[in-house]
DNA sequence: AACTCGGGGCA
DNA sequence: TGCCCAGAGTT
């Protein structure tokens, strides 16, 4: 596909929200970081209501580790996978403190050798705390790149790297986010709005002569 | 590549 | 009830 028609595509994306940002609540890199870490299959509304609770309480690694595993706990029982999750955010404030000054490391083999954090979280924190041209892929963006011809692929490494070299350089920056709301809110698992679909015509899924419902494409779990 | 963790939202 | 949720670590 040329290069006309991709920016056309970020265009058609980009009109749907203009300023995107992440959903996920959060005023320093640290509470990106924490709140990315309990996102793992758990939801925005989910992770939005813990976090709200913990950081009026700690939003520093020195405070979290005062705060204490089974403080920690207390916190984010609600959101699924809490007990590795915590585990994981104690070790990484430990790792913070130790190795990084109490500080989010502007690096991706930093970021990735934190307990609970992989490629996806790394790309998130990089790309929304520091600004940089990442693509995060999730459950959402995973299911957009299938059931589109944007960035077909087995892995979420596979289709990280695709929609790269897809996405015109003006527009890798905030890809990522347009992406990730398409996903969300348009192409969703159950019951996509394929009508309101902006990028239908690139849609390798969907009869579009035939009405109903599309046949649900597993995520990345 | 497959398995496990896991409470909550939603149809 | 079953599926899905801004995945990562282990085997």
């Amino acid at each position: 596909m040329n290069a006309h028609k991709r920016r056309q595509i970020f265009e058609r994306l980009r009109a749907l929200d203009p300023a995107p940002t992440t959903e996920l609540e959060f005023r320093t890199p640290f509470e990106l970081l924490v709140a990315v870490i309990l996102s793992a299959q758990a939801t925005d509304v989910g992770v939005n209501r813990a976090t709200r609770r913990l950081f009026a309480v700690a939003n520093t690694p020195e405070a979290i580790l005062e705060l204490g595993l089974e403080g920690l706990k207390a916190h984010i029982r609600t959101i699924g996978l809490f007990n590795s999750k915590a585990a994981n955010i104690i070790r990484t404030c430990e790792i913070l403190v130790r190795d990084h000054r109490g500080e989010v490391p502007r690096d991706r083999a930093a970021l990735e050798g934190l307990p609970g954090v992989g490629r996806k979280t790394a790309n998130v924190v990089l790309n929304t705390a520091f600004g940089e041209a990442t693509i995060a892929v999730d459950t959402h963006i995973f299911r957009v790149a299938n059931r589109t011809r944007l960035a077909p692929g087995k892995t979420p490494l596979e289709v990280e790297r695709k929609l790269m070299r897809f996405t015109p350089a003006a527009f890798r920056r905030d890809a990522h986010h347009w992406l990730i709301l398409h996903g969300r809110y348009t192409c969703r698992a159950r019951r996509p709005l394929c009508e309101q679909c902006v990028i239908h015509d690139l849609c390798e899924y969907r009869d579009k002569t035939a009405p109903g419902p599309l046949p649900a494409v597993a995520g990345t779990d």
